[in-house]
DNA sequence: TCATATGTAATATATGGAGTTACATATATG
DNA sequence: CATATATGTAACTCCATATATTACATATGA
C-alpha cells in the first residue's frame, strides 16, 4: 500500500490559504504541494462539503478559507478527507470460523483500537492554528540563522 | 494499500503448532490459514531466523515450534516478520523545504509516534499463551452452546 | 465572446502484500 | 540408490488504492 498523504496535504494547504489574501487556485495550490491541480480539487472537495473552504469557478476564482484555523483541528481535517484507513496492518479475516483465529483477532483488534483511540485523541487536541504558530517559530528561527 | 496480515497470520499459526504433535508442513499450515504454502514458508522464514521455529526438509519434515507460547509476545512476532509499516497515513515528504510543511510534519509525527508507542506497548504485553488461553475459553463456550 | 476556473470521469502509474508456478535442494524410506 | 516428500527461493501475476495525468464539461468575470 502506498501511504495516504491527504491529511498532511490538506493541513499544509489550509495553513497556506490562511496566510494568503484572496483565493488560491488549484494550480497555485498544486505548485505549493508539488502535486497536480486535479489532486487538489479532488481532495479539497471534502473540505468544501463540511464548510471549511469555498470554491469559486471562473475568472478570479479559486479556493478560500471560510473558518479560522483556531476552529479546525487535525481531526476535523482527517474526517473531512474521508477518514482514511489508519493502519497498514490488521486482520486477515474479520469473521473467521476458526476459534484460534477469532482469539487472535480479538487481541489484535484490542491493541489496534487502543492505538487508534489515542491517535484520534491526539489529532483532536491540535488545531491548525497551533501548527501555524509552530511555523512562525520555525520561520523566526530560520531568519535568525541566516544573519 | 492492501492490508498486511503477516502478524495475524503467524500468531494464528504458532498457536496451532503449539496444539499439534509433531511437525506441520507448509501445505497443512496453508490449509489452516486459507492461503498458499509458499506464503507460509516466506513468512515463517523470519520466525525461524529468530529461533521461534525450526524447519526440516524432506520426508516427515515440516515446521516445529521451539519455544513455549509463554515466551513469545505479539511484539516478538511483529519483529520477527520484519516490523511491517504500521500506519497507512503519513507524511507526503519527510524532509520538505517548506517551513509550513515542516510544522505539519512535526505535528503528524508527534501524533503518530505516540499512537505507535502505545501499540508497541500493547503488543509487548500480550503473549501467545494468553491468546491460546482465550481460545480455550471460546472453545468451552462453543461446546456449551452446542448442548 | 473568451480566457480562466472548477468539477469530474477515465486512465495510467507506483507500491507492496499475497497468490502461484517452477525448480533446486535436502532427506526419510524401501 | 531411487523415489516420494519437504523446504528454499526466484520469478512472475494479481489486487487494492493513493496519486498523477489527460480530457472535457461547466461556470464566470472581463
Amino acid at each position: 500500500m502506498q501511504l495516504d498523504g491527504r491529511l498532511s496535504r490538506m493541513m499544509h494547504l489550509l495553513i497556506h490559504m490562511d496566510r494568503a489574501n484572496g483565493p488560491i487556485t488549484s494550480g497555485e495550490a498544486a505548485e505549493m504541494l508539488h502535486t497536480n491541480p486535479v489532486v487538489i480539487r479532488r481532495t479539497m472537495a471534502g473540505l468544501r462539503d463540511v464548510g471549511f473552504v469555498r470554491s469559486i469557478k471562473g475568472h478570479a476564482g479559486g479556493w478560500t478559507l471560510l473558518k479560522p484555523l483556531e476552529s479546525i483541528s487535525m481531526l476535523d481535517v482527517y474526517k473531512a478527507v474521508g477518514q482514511p484507513r489508519i493502519f497498514a496492518i490488521g486482520l486477515v479475516d474479520p469473521a473467521p470460523d476458526c476459534l484460534v483465529e477469532q482469539a487472535v483477532n480479538a487481541s489484535m483488534t484490542s491493541a489496534l483500537e487502543k492505538a487508534e483511540a489515542l491517535l484520534i485523541a491526539q489529532l483532536g487536541e491540535v488545531t491548525l492554528a497551533a501548527i501555524a504558530k509552530d511555523f512562525d517559530r520555525r520561520f523566526s528561527a530560520s531568519c535568525a540563522n541566516s544573519l
